[in-house]
DNA sequence: TTGCGTTACGACTCTCGTAAGGATG
DNA sequence: CATCCTTACGAGAGTCGTAACGCAA
């Protein structure tokens, strides 16, 4: 057994059980990978595959088991791997981020800029994603870090720090009926309402007051951000709900928010990554930088 | 980076950093473990040994960083291939057990036998050691499961299971005054005493009892096991105070067993294992014939 | 026929062991 | 000077790539 051939079942799983594809994913030929994997399975005295003829199909009961060894064991080689370059020299390395339209263009500018200005040598990668996705890219390794505010809840391998809290603002062209008299739910489910796609940026929330009062919005647009919103509101398709982080009264003043603080309740942005995985130091810079930020935000 | 070359570094921290001792663990000269570091240290860009000279001295705080991940990857191995050898042939194989002499005279015989008889092709290692070493042994996987009363508690990498609750008596020869009246720690305290050593089959809830009353016995004689007290006790050097389950009725018609379960706090001896080493079916065979067993011993 | 996996064989790389040498207490 | 570690070099084991073959959709 070696470490090659425990990267091999991870190949493999990660491509059906071609053991072609998982050969071009090792950068060797594919009987090279067909050789070692019936050197460990002989090894080990048991098939680690289920096959139809030749072709995999899948892992056996045993093979399942030992895939979970061998994903700790691909974790702390990682981790191995991550400790020595950060040690070695901090300054060079990169950094993917996963988060959201939102958080990616309303939080994480003021960061980003702070951080490339400490360590310019690290390049960031940031993955705009669905929430729901943000978690797999952490846990297939692909993320180091997930901001997000939904989905995120019940997964015991996360470390979930909480980042911020803000709510809801609704906006309406200038002069729209609802800026005059007191803003509430029934008002504004009277409307054509456009706001965020399912599982994005405090869509539950929004849901979740609405449900409350028994009241169900013509959601004529979900968008994943704010921005596609704002433009249909200015073409006066009805009246948008988007975070109050994402409303711009410089470049917004066309438009007027409206506080929800009182109808929906107030969402909270967090930063997540896997808990067993360890992060460089400018990793953790970054985290401090973005806690930071939201601070400001919140005074 | 290959799993050699980290089970190197387990070798290595066992043999306080002696390259010639950690080439004898690794049945390779010592040449080539030289290199192997070498060529891991160069790999990982950084030094993960303190230095003197030539000597190694200890590890470097990146060294210790590693030490905890290359722990991790030894015992996924090490999962592995039990799993597999589990999986294979789960009739040969060894079961380690560490335990007290107290529990390897009293309990475990009828469990031993038992597991005999279904696994006899499985070789049987008891180990008897002081409780506070068994959670060593266990820790440096060189017992699969430890049995015993103390010293067990707050160590989150074990699983603890109770097997069964006991308390002392007190044992003198027929014809001791004590025979006589009823029992109080305040008589027991004014006769010497013998018992277990510190830290062995529940002295510490001996000590508590006392303690709280104010009491200070003499102990005479500490042994680590029942017959050793039991010896003495015959000699008439005073009175034993042993685990109920250690007088046997039968061979031990010659002394009184005098019951001190009002008088000294109940123990409970547990099984103990790695939460995150896998257990060969058989081990799980065996436990499940010790928490029988106990189960029988109470009614 | 194409895609997928296995087997055979020669070339190459890697690691080991031997042996000699340097440093340290 | 004995112990501990490093370096040099040749032998052997292990792995890879090429290529030919078997099998199934």
């Amino acid at each position: 057994m070696n470490l090659n051939q425990l990267e091999l079942l991870r190949a493999l799983q990660e491509t059906q059980f071609n053991l072609s594809k998982a050969a071009d994913k090792m950068h060797v030929v594919q009987s090279a990978v067909s050789r070692q994997l019936q050197l460990l399975e002989t090894e080990l005295g048991s098939p680690l595959f289920e096959r139809h003829g030749k072709r995999l199909l899948g892992l056996t009961p045993l093979g399942e088991r030992i895939m979970a060894e061998v994903d700790q064991i691909h974790r702390a080689k990682k981790n191995i791997q991550t400790m020595a370059d950060d040690f070695r020299d901090n300054r060079n390395g990169t950094l993917h981020i996963a988060t959201t339209h939102t958080q990616a263009k309303y939080l994480l500018p003021v960061p980003v800029q702070k951080f490339r200005r400490k360590y310019p040598g690290i390049k960031i990668y940031m993955v705009q994603s669905s929430p729901d996705n943000l978690i797999n890219l952490l846990h297939q390794h692909q993320a180091d870090i997930a901001i997000c505010t939904e989905k995120l809840a019940e997964d015991d391998s996360l470390v979930l720090r909480p980042c911020y809290q803000w709510h809801h603002v609704a906006i309406v062209p200038a002069g729209h009926t609802l800026t005059e008299g007191k803003i509430s739910l029934e008002r504004l489910a009277a409307q054509p309402v456009l706001t965020y796609s399912p599982g994005f940026t405090g869509r539950s929330a929004i849901e979740k007051a609405f449900g409350e009062a028994d009241l169900h919005p013509d959601i004529i647009l979900a968008a994943a951000d704010s921005d596609v919103i704002k433009t249909y509101v200015r073409l006066g398709l009805g009246v948008g709900i988007i975070a109050e982080t994402s409303y711009e009264p410089g470049k917004d003043s066309d438009l007027v928010a409206l506080d929800l603080e009182h109808l929906i309740p107030a969402s909270v942005t967090k930063i997540a990554y896997l808990k067993q995985l360890y992060l460089p130091s400018y990793c953790c810079y970054f985290i401090d930088e973005l806690l930071k930020e939201a601070e400001a935000k919140r005074t």
